[in-house]
DNA sequence: CGGCATATTGAATAAGATCAACATCGGTGG
DNA sequence: CCACCGATGTTGATCTTATTCAATATGCCG
């Protein structure tokens, strides 16, 4: 892959809704004018990327405690950051999709670890030269700025989770990931049971038994187990209370 | 209070912290000699506030739905952030506590309702100005970022506890609070047990029973129910996995 | 001192985890 | 193309953990 091209096989509505990220007044500096309209910013990152690099399903990206210095952006596929306890259980903090960026952190080293959720391509970015390149060109951190609050904002909904029941907190999932990746219907879970029952606190089974239980009240169908069709999203949203 | 003051009278070691993160190597061009000797970044932002507002226990600050037209900056006290259900539970989000930001969001009106946890003095900050002069001065803009940043991890590490038991959730957030904080012994919680609970995802008599638990295993001792001390830190860490 | 908030403790209940058996899927090699 | 096999997902029975409900205690502020 060329630099020049970036590998910017990624869907457009992504790096749109990326950039729409504070849009507000026209008169706001940081507005849908300064973010939405120029692709430059993100182009200007890409273009520190030597080249990309593939990791097959379950491959560590980085590892707990590895240095932070580089930053990812995500072009095909879908990643996971987790923990893992001594008990040998494991939380997954985040879960990210094609056009966002990973391993952003504010310290020395990586808090968690990130893998593969499916086969993925990645561009890594030095972190040093994205942040010496931000220093000159204030897109870039206005890039930076925009990718962080998002992040932001999607721990927060999901650490509410937290005090929720099963069927909430799956039911929140469903909607969640069908927004971010833009299906509306034929859901395509992009990782496995293990994983999502991980990402929400809850044992494999019961993420089954829940999921069979939303198809048997007719709210999703089901042609495989990995393939949803969110069929009554009202329904969701109101359990989603 | 005068503007010139800023009412800094938040302790110093939370500006420090603020402003060592990202510090890293002497080359890197975020690094601490951009952000950790030099508190005029901190002054400008907080020189766009016109006058501190206080609010008792219990006060909202402002509500889900709100407009993000300001952000703030806690001088004194502590802030929960927070949702509440339908079904009339409630989940805290984050507390925030004296010399950090809140109210930062990447979205046009705040998802999460912001309530002080205790009697608090803040500084409402335009955010309109504050991204205004973030353009002119990109230390501003660094400061955001690193604030975010810094938010970021607080909200990751809340997020692996979906998954862990009560003794778990409450030791690391007697930890996490100690270290924010700064107290090692005599830690006084500033907010009730129903926030706590609210936090980690218990319930308060469940809270109660941990602790006491914690108590009677020789962990921590108690003068109050508010004031701990934690006499084996090492058992804590141990039940954090 | 009184009265209301907040916190503690106990007993019953419910939600979800765990254990175990079985089903289905997807890939591989014959 | 089909048979096989390991990985993944489903379903049922039982057990554990935390919640709920209820009663009591303690603290806090007038």
């Amino acid at each position: 892959m060329q630099p020049g091209s970036h590998g910017l096989n990624f869907e457009l509505k992504h790096y749109q809704a990326l950039q729409i990220v504070w849009a507000e007044s026209p008169v706001d500096p940081l507005s849908a004018r300064t973010y939405g309209e120029d692709p430059r910013a993100l182009h200007g990152i890409l273009a520190l990327c030597q080249r990309s690099s593939r990791y097959r399903r379950d491959r560590v990206i980085f590892f707990e405690g590895d240095p932070t210095d580089y930053l990812f952006f995500l072009s095909r596929g879908s990643v996971r950051t987790c923990r893992s306890f001594k008990d040998g259980k494991r939380s997954v903090v985040a879960f990210h999709v094609a056009g966002e960026f990973f391993g952003l952190d504010g310290e020395m080293t990586h808090s968690l670890r990130a893998e593969a959720a499916t086969d993925t391509t990645v561009m890594p970015l030095k972190r040093s030269a994205v942040l010496a390149k931000a220093v000159h060109d204030r897109r870039i951190s206005d890039f930076l700025l925009v990718s962080m609050a998002k992040e932001l904002r999607r721990l927060r909904e999901h650490t509410a989770l937290i005090s929720r029941n099963a069927q909430c907190r799956l039911a929140t999932f469903l909607i969640d990931l069908s927004a971010r990746t833009g299906k509306t219907e034929n859901l395509d879970l992009p990782m496995s049971h293990q994983d999502i029952a991980d990402y929400v606190g809850l044992s494999i089974e019961t993420v089954s038994r829940v999921i069979t239980q939303f198809e048997r009240s007719g709210f999703i169908s089901r042609t495989s187990a990995r393939s949803l069709m969110l069929g009554d999203r009202n329904a969701l949203m109101r359990i989603m209370a």
